[in-house]
DNA sequence: TCTGGGGTCCTAGGACCC
DNA sequence: TCTGGGGTCCTAGGACCC
């Protein structure tokens, strides 16, 4: 009863610039210099990460590379060591569990701690308040990444995980801001909407259209006009509710739910370098990324129920066509309905752009059936690939096109 | 040389069942 | 005979995030 009852202590801990990061920690003559991470020029894709040096120039993650290469063409492209991410991550991961056990990881550079149930451990005499020791724990916690693995963090801290998120943007690169009990509707009014997590492009041009630019002009937004429901769960969330936060840890926000499954789908696409209409480069292209896909729910001792097929036109059109199958994860099942979906769907005259599969409907794969099943749907050297790449990686060993 | 690839969540309509 | 739900599953598309 000494303290009043706690605030939510939601940190929000964003790593900068994470791929560029990770490639000065190996090529340190990238440091100080415009690095964009991402496909290379001359080629279809686009920025994954750009430093700060180079976002001088106007370049940003999303932006297309040729676009970028206008904007700075004596930056350094790379395409970046993917295999390495995930393991800094993974790291990254563990030093924040040693300050709170609620850690939640948003993506790959972005984790959520709850530090509400355990600031009194880090409490001390010297503190004046409880802000004061959540602020200090955090700037220890983004101090320890830096020595310990060499990558600059930033971190915001709120009674939610919107604000929380806002704050660290505005505190990079490498800052801790904290937005205190009862300061939200002051730190958030004059930000533009679209800083909002959950508004963006659309949401941002349908609300300038009617006058609203800031989140301060959101939040006059009466509950019965136009964007009125946008505008209540803004207010809700900024005139917060400790308690409403503590009690909304969830799904989105776990690692573990109750059926052991932590993704709901599982998908993979790819573009081809120029578009294409012949038949024999499609179907190889869905049996490769079938292959992958596949071997990724197997992996992971997944079946899939729905199997969703995406393509993209030349022009750009986007249709996604799904069947629900008998749970799998052999190949040839998914690719027999891939094919078929494919097969129904695609309007031979136009070129294609782009592929995709993706798994949902997701369940365990019972391990006593899998045995059985996999004997009858896949040949022996199904497993020897798999055994294989388990190993050495998906990319040490390709199978010949089938005939 | 416009526009990657991995996801999540939401909406909305239709089928089907009770 | 007519009317009317509610609940769940499936599909398609789209906004959004990193």
């Amino acid at each position: 009863m000494g303290d009043p009852t706690p605030n939510a202590r939601i940190c929000c801990l964003d790593l900068d610039t994470f791929f560029v990061s990770v490639e000065r920690l190996f090529r340190p003559k990238l440091i100080g210099k415009p690095v964009v991470v991402g496909a290379l020029p001359g080629t279809r894709g686009v920025v994954t990460a750009a430093s700060y040096e180079v976002r001088a120039f106007g370049v940003r993650s999303g932006m297309g590379i040729a676009e970028a290469y206008r904007l700075a063409p004596n930056a350094i492209y790379i395409s970046g060591r993917h295999g390495e991410y995930g393991g800094y991550a993974s790291k990254v991961k563990k030093i924040l569990e040693r300050y709170t056990p609620i850690v939640r990881t948003a993506s790959i550079d972005e984790y959520f701690l709850n530090f509400t149930q355990c600031e009194g451990m880090y409490r001390t005499p010297k503190d004046a308040d409880s802000d004061t020791t959540i602020e200090r724990v955090v700037r220890e916690v983004c101090q320890t990444i830096h020595d310990e693995l060499g990558l600059p963090a930033s971190a915001g801290i709120a009674t939610s995980r919107p604000i929380a998120k806002m704050a660290s943007n505005v505190a990079k690169p490498a800052g801790v801001r904290m937005v205190r009990d009862g300061e939200e509707r002051g730190f958030v009014e004059p930000l533009p909407c679209r800083k909002w997590p959950g508004i963006g492009p659309v949401a941002e041009a349908r609300l300038l259209e009617a006058g609203i630019h800031t989140l301060g002009d959101l939040l006059k937004v009466p509950a019965t006009s136009p964007d009125g429901s946008l505008a209540e769960s803004v207010r809700r969330t900024v005139d917060a509710l400790a308690e409403t936060e503590l009690g909304r840890d969830r799904p989105a926000f776990r690692e573990h739910d109750p059926e052991g499954l932590t993704v709901g789908s599982i998908s993979n696409e790819s573009t081809f370098g120029h578009d294409v209409g012949d038949l024999y480069a499609i179907h190889d292209r869905l049996r490769s990324l079938c292959e992958r896909v596949c071997w990724r729910a197997r992996r992971r001792a997944i079946l899939a129920r729905t199997i969703t097929l995406k393509l993209r036109y030349a022009d750009f059109e986007t249709l996604t066509r799904a069947r629900t199958i008998k749970a799998t994860n052999v190949e040839k099942r998914v690719l027999g309905c891939v094919k078929q979906l494919f097969r129904e769907n695609y309007d031979g005259r136009r070129q294609v752009r782009l592929l995709g599969i993706a798994l949902s409907g997701l369940e365990e794969a019972p391990a006593q059936l899998q045995l059985p099943f996999d004997e009858a749907e896949r040949p022996p050297i199904g497993r020897a690939v798999d055994a294989v790449r388990e190993r050495f990686g998906y990319d040490a060993i390709h199978l010949g096109v089938e005939t």
